[in-house]
DNA sequence: TCATGTGAAAACGTTCACAGCA
DNA sequence: TGCTGTGAACGTTTTCACATGA
């Protein structure tokens, strides 16, 4: 009952579903950088995993590739947006237009992919009515009508801490389902609500895993020679070439 | 021939390093909130996964808990610190101190995980020599001296798209391994060099497809009736009680 | 000839269910 | 009694290897 069903909607894995949009920035770049088409070879590369991944991952929207040749990237960019739903109109609003949520607004990763700013929230009396990119800030007491009248679908708080969870509830009440969550703190939500955190501590905290893991492997005497020493974009000295190979322009 | 090897060092799976800093966030939550115990149960509760999920990552690093009480969440915390490496020193520098570069210089999330900010880089000559939290911006070009110096361990791009390859090669250039891109851009960077990306459009992608998803198992008819109607805060009427119980505070 | 698409196998991660201990 | 820690069962994801087709 939804307009079209062309193809058979098999179901995606999760795992599948993070990497999509991975695979859409890496065609959009080759679009730009004048490639028609695309290997799973050069995906895989330039998303940093297995060429038999990327194919797998593609199969399961369709078949859409070409034997021989690879996959029509402008082509194979509309399918996934279709698989991810992102081809509707997805207004989102962002609470807290302190540095965090200037910059999500201005973000170039944000209008690039179809999304929408649809409102914007505040409670600094300085900042409410100000203009931010596309739209004027209101008052967060008006977030409960916005967002009932279906005029937010995702729902980012970028708020400090101490704020956050207020902000969740007042969004979760007003009816939104989705939430991005910048602020450092834990969220409690309603089970339905799909919630996602975004947080530079969370990331810190796994490099440092990975970069003192490699440490101590060095440090064991255990760990491959690859050391330092490394020449990114220095003229290769005909070793593994490997993924810096499919470099934009 | 690391300092100390009190418990053999596990194996540590990746899903299980990711779920890590969550569990130090809540943790330290919990801490603040006064509680100094908590269940896997509660862990799980407020992680939103699976209680056996959480006893099983924690066991990977030891048996920290007390059978019948629970976990010590201040020792805890100080585990899982060792198992991540959090304890060693984390020079971080970031480059582009624009919106988004001042938001993360001055995020709670960032010192409140003993993560330094070492220093701040940038190209504008407006910028330059200014002082941004507790260092002074200095121009990109110095980039190279202070990281060969073992200045810094991790960097964070935070530029605009267009600059964030060029600044990935001057970090690695410089010796640095672990690279934080929040720029909505593919890079291409050696083998060995750890990255991550940041990105509010991908995250937005993922979004959508889950709540796509939902909307068309709801228009299909086949969907639970756990619509929407949800109240996060206001009194639960003795229905199904589940992750906001845990709510803090 | 070259690169996709896909069964089948292997690896990995999650969940169950309960023994063991405070 | 209550909650951890963990083998064993289960489910998912990755990888291999190759048939298929442009």
């Amino acid at each position: 009952m939804t307009s079209e069903n062309a193809e058979r909607p098999r179901r995606i894995p999760e795992a599948t579903v993070v990497r999509l949009p991975v695979y859409q920035r890496i065609l959009s770049e080759l679009l730009r950088s004048g490639s028609s088409t695309v290997s799973s070879e050069q995906l895989a590369a330039m998303a940093r995993v297995n060429a038999a991944k990327v194919r797998k991952d593609l199969s399961l929207l369709g078949s859409f590739g070409t034997r021989g040749t690879g996959y029509d990237a402008a082509f194979l960019m509309a399918q996934i947006d279709k698989a991810l739903g992102v081809d509707r109109d997805w207004p989102v609003a962002i609470v807290g237009i302190g540095n965090l949520g200037r910059a999500l607004v201005n973000s170039e990763g944000f209008s690039s992919r179809g999304f929408r700013v649809a409102a914007l929230y505040d409670i600094d009396p300085a900042v409410v009515g100000e203009r931010v990119g596309p739209v004027t800030v209101e008052h967060a007491d008006a977030l409960a009508k916005t967002a009932r009248d279906g005029e937010v679908s995702i729902g980012v708080i970028a708020t400090p801490a101490a704020a956050a969870q207020e902000v969740a509830d007042a969004l979760v009440t007003a009816g939104v389902i989705s939430l991005l969550n910048f602020a450092p703190r834990v969220l409690a939500v309603p089970a339905d609500v799909q919630l996602r955190y975004v947080d530079l501590s969370i990331e810190l905290q796994v490099m440092s895993f990975y970069q003192s893991r490699r440490a101590d492997e060095v440090a064991a005497g255990g760990a491959v020679l690859r050391a330092v020493g490394l020449t990114p974009n220095q003229g290769a000295d005909g070793g593994s070439p490997e993924a810096s190979d499919y470099r934009l322009t």
